[in-house]
DNA sequence: CCTCATATTATGTCTAGACATAATGACGCA
DNA sequence: TGCGTCATTATGTCTAGACATAATATGAGG
């Protein structure tokens, strides 16, 4: 156990247990090398790990400070669905529906962009339906894929790198065409995941996809800490 | 610009930008100390922040390399609902519809619980039911709050913190009671999100919240990228 | 050709000291 | 009382050097 990551571990403890309430004063980084017999520098790595981690709260001057509660969020692990279903252990299939160019100025993508349809099977039954649109212009390879053979997605996360993806998650209510390619019923709800995915600022692609309610649910976890802490 | 935020920006520019592609061998500590006309330490600081997140993968011997794309996740925000509602704008009331013992081995508590289960209005309109959990043994102040007046999550987050906490998000057909409740029909599709949230391994509280589907979305953001960068 | 020991090398961590920066509090003046 | 100034102080950042550690490359021996 290196110096840096005893006393690291030690003030993360304390502020999880309790002992040190949000608001509580840290001691100087003086008193804390004095303390652990070693040099300021190490404590101030140690506290700029906390800090980053949004444990505690540095201010010149001032001293540090135990952070107030955390905001309250989860980080969401949305893996490729050709992933996610060999995972659980089942076949997967993609059943293209439509390839085709987008009207200009559909949806959210500036630009000439392709448009591609389709479904998503689990162990041969639907379980999964998207549309996507792929910028042209960002993508300019997407032109020469077979979408037919190869879900765009999975082909885009190998090929394409990306920045930021911003994820709006609802519930909604299938339209009678989109409950027949799910298999489902009219009144069953679905859970609608409308992805979008930038690179540099610019758009790469925007996927909505549609599940059946009673076959997926999306699990979102958040472990206060500092990364790598034992 | 401080030299090692300017190391950090730089690298992780030529990252974003596709310059440096994932795999490829970042010039050692040496190098770059040389080139920036700095200490090999500073170099070490900048590249531990791209390290810590996740832009770049240090090894020892072998040197740095820019990281293969990142997990696809992203970041979800579940603040208190009283400060969503009052952010939009709109005026929150916290209507109860029953506090009472929950009977042992109800849900996922071990040991005696309060169950507590009511109403959240926004502008005197229905916006989420709710039915929550709440461990005694943990929270043993619970017992003597009136959550007739006070919603159990705003008062909780006040009073208690948390260290871990796990949505699992369904889309679900509401029953007719709760469709009653909410003011929806029983064909509306509607969200729902199951919270457990634990301090130090033991599950403080649990909580179901059922929103209408044409009212609530959640939204997940996810930015590659070092913290404070500019 | 394969295997094991050894040397090399890049990162990981630390030290002691230095200067920069910003916020606080005390002091003096109006 | 109110305001501006200045010294103090804690963090922020950096340097130059040192040793630790782990993985690779090299070479000797089988």
């Amino acid at each position: 156990m290196t110096p840096a990551r005893r006393i690291r571990d030690e003030i993360a403890g304390r502020i999880r247990s309790g002992a040190w309430r949000p608001g509580h004063r840290i001691p100087t980084e003086q008193e804390l090398a004095a303390q652990y017999g070693c040099a300021r520098a190490t404590v101030s790595k140690a506290l700029g790990e906390l800090a980053a981690s949004g444990l505690i709260e540095r201010r010149r001057k001032a001293g540090s400070f135990v952070a107030h509660p955390p905001v309250h969020s989860a980080v969401m692990t949305v893996p490729d669905l050709a992933e996610l279903i060999a995972a659980r252990g089942e076949d997967y299939r993609w059943q293209a529906l439509s390839v085709e160019p987008a009207s200009q100025g559909d949806g959210a993508i500036p630009g000439p962009a392709l448009c591609v349809a389709g479904l998503h099977l689990a162990a041969n039954e639907p379980f999964a339906l998207e549309r996507r649109l792929i910028s042209l212009a960002e993508v300019p390879d997407a032109g020469d894929v077979d979408f037919g053979r190869e879900a765009p997605g999975t082909w885009l996360l190998a090929h394409i790198p990306w920045t930021e993806v911003r994820h709006v998650i609802r519930a909604v209510s299938p339209t009678r065409r989109e409950a027949a390619l799910l298999g489902a019923g009219g009144a069953m709800a679905c859970l609608e995941l409308d992805r979008t995915t930038w690179r540099s600022g610019r758009v790469v692609t925007h996927v909505r996809q549609l599940f059946r309610g009673d076959r997926f649910d999306l699990v979102a976890e958040f472990k206060a800490g500092v990364p790598g802490e034992g």
